[in-house]
DNA sequence: AACTCGAATGCAAACGTTTGCATGTTGAAA
DNA sequence: TTTCAACATGCAAACGTTTGCATTCGAGTT
């Protein structure tokens, strides 16, 4: 059974598709006889506008399209549920692409959707675009009418709008916990400096660090690169007996988690021994023993800003060019048992 | 900047529009000349079909629709990213939509889905129309031309493909494992019936019971309703000092991590005292201590299965009338310490 | 009887493609 | 010189809508 249209419903009733189409839309230049008895037709065999030929019409298609670098990721996840909800009450619908962290793959999609697909894009950087540093794919969509926000992995070198976490101050006022709480030998674990969030909140550790008048020892930072163990590069950290750090500061949850185990596992024991504080608060550290302390990264407001964010400059007349703007989504210290001296 | 067309490209170079759409088609019966000629200006000025237009034209929009309770939610994101992995290999797009547990929201996405947006559709239906059990709005759908299949959370009383874990089976497993292990008072915690996969796992938890020749004890039983506290749903199993159990069966990770939580705090110590295996092999399973048994129920892998059910389906001539089919992913037991006595 | 007005409806273009068929041009064979 | 094939190109319809601008018709006004 094909589907009707409302040529269909024109042939059938010996009026003009025009007439159908007006009278579908209740104008009131068409008479209210027609009005009803083409409405009754259309309900009758459940009549839906074809929404191509309405997209290709108002040349707008009501979907943003979003290329992220991993789905199965909680953090990642509580962005669409933010960026979904904003969309679906302005009616736009949401189209999903994974770059699997691919430079290639990201390029892929985002040529995919410009194509027409979407009315404007939301993208999260993948850690190899971010190594190579390349970025035309990018940069040429601002010529083509395409409205770009970035959100939590970003770069300086594109310019449009962005939605980042304050990664800095997060750090800071985490390993600031640590100090309170009288750690004395606080070590980071991060990613490879190119990983911008994981640069960010080395500088909000160092910073704390330094103003409380203590050295930044490059034995007590883990850069993790995860092409190898990730297992074996945290436990260097902890297996240097003689240089035992007391706290430690995650820059994700997983390498929270990771650090706590392998803590525990050494028969050290949380909090009195090490205290552990890690980044993204999902449900790892909520269930893990004892419950990590995290620094709330609020994915789902994020997602919510920047869907809002692409919308307004969707809408946006073209005559008026606002500037870009970068929203930055404040952090909150969580505080479990892992941190609880 | 406008984004350049075909008869942009026409009317530049004084040729007609079928030239140059058949041109950069490479078509043998423009000549060689003309054909380099519209490709250089093409690529010059980045031209792009437009894809809606191509879409309407063809009748085909190369999208697939997801409807699916979360997104926040280990299992249904490794089902999306398998879903994706094969649809992007046969140049199919994904379009997302979350019916976050809810009948109307979930009504209206298909709605939104089924009017031309989409080829085909995958749905895991929401708990409130398993509850409801009012399924009209995907009863319709196989008149409309198109294909549905439904994944993990599925309902008898619709006819279409469909792929399920095989829950009873899962169940069964993990309870004979722990029976095996020398647990003699095994729980269960469950949801209400109307959730076709907790229905399902009780079931093969009854089996292994009854084959095994034991009782099949309600208070042994915790179906929660989630529409309260979890949590004191699951510590009413725990508080019965005089009953008890030294097994404990649960239908997902969050329940087994919980009721771990919970027996801890009581003192008890797992496995020793009580062993737990969940389902859902997610992180928090991997990351507690102890780390959780569990039933591995292969997201990635139905994700893959649904989408090659629903691409076989869209791409099938209409003559051919395949019946549907029903595709079971077999789970794996996933031992760890909570389990090893 | 001619004219104007308003209400109701229809025509056709437009959105950007593809494609069956027609047309035009050229060179060679008859 | 006519005829024909082969090649290159163009016209127009189609996909399903919306909408500016006719057109038609009857009634009311002069």
């Amino acid at each position: 059974m094909k589907n009707i249209t409302i040529k269909d419903i024109a042939k059938e009733l010996g009026i003009s598709i025009s007439t159908v189409s007006r009278a579908l839309q209740d104008k009131p230049e068409i008479s209210l006889e027609t009005r009803k008895k083409v409405r009754a037709f259309a309900d009758l065999y459940h009549y839906m506008p074809n929404s191509l030929a309405l997209r290709l019409r108002s040349q707008k298609t009501m979907i943003i399209g979003i290329v992220i670098p991993e789905i199965v990721h909680h953090f990642f996840s509580r962005v669409i549920s933010g960026v979904e909800k904003v969309a679906n009450e302005k009616d736009y619908n949401v189209m999903i692409c994974l770059s699997n962290e691919s430079y290639d793959k990201e390029k892929l999609n985002i040529k995919m959707l410009t194509n027409g697909s979407v009315d404007g894009l939301l993208v999260s950087l993948s850690k190899e675009t971010l190594k190579k540093n390349d970025y035309e794919h990018l940069k040429n969509l601002s010529n083509y009418n395409i409205p770009l926000v970035l959100f939590d992995r970003v770069s300086d070198e594109i310019n449009c709008d962005k939605v980042i976490v304050d990664d800095v101050s997060g750090a800071y006022r985490a390993t600031r916990h640590l100090i309170e709480i009288g750690c004395k030998k606080i070590a980071l674990i991060t990613t490879p400096d190119h990983i911008s969030v994981g640069k960010l909140r080395a500088a909000g550790y160092k910073k704390a660090l330094k103003e409380s008048g203590r050295a930044v020892e490059n034995d007590f930072i883990v850069k993790v690169d995860e092409q190898f163990s990730v297992e074996e590069q945290i436990a260097v950290l902890l297996n240097n007996d003689d240089k035992l750090p007391d706290g430690i500061l995650a820059v994700n949850e997983i390498y929270a988690a990771r650090a706590m185990k392998i803590a525990k596992e050494k028969g050290l024991t949380i909090p009195e021994d090490i205290a552990i504080i890690g980044f993204t608060d999902g449900l790892i550290s909520e269930f893990s023993t004892p419950s990590l302390s995290t620094v709330a990264q609020h994915g789902f407001t994020m997602g919510e800003h920047a869907a809002e964010l692409l919308l307004e400059r969707i809408n946006q007349a073209d005559s008026i060019e606002k500037n870009f703007e970068t929203k930055i989504i404040s952090t909150d210290l969580r505080i479990r048992k892992s941190t609880e001296k």
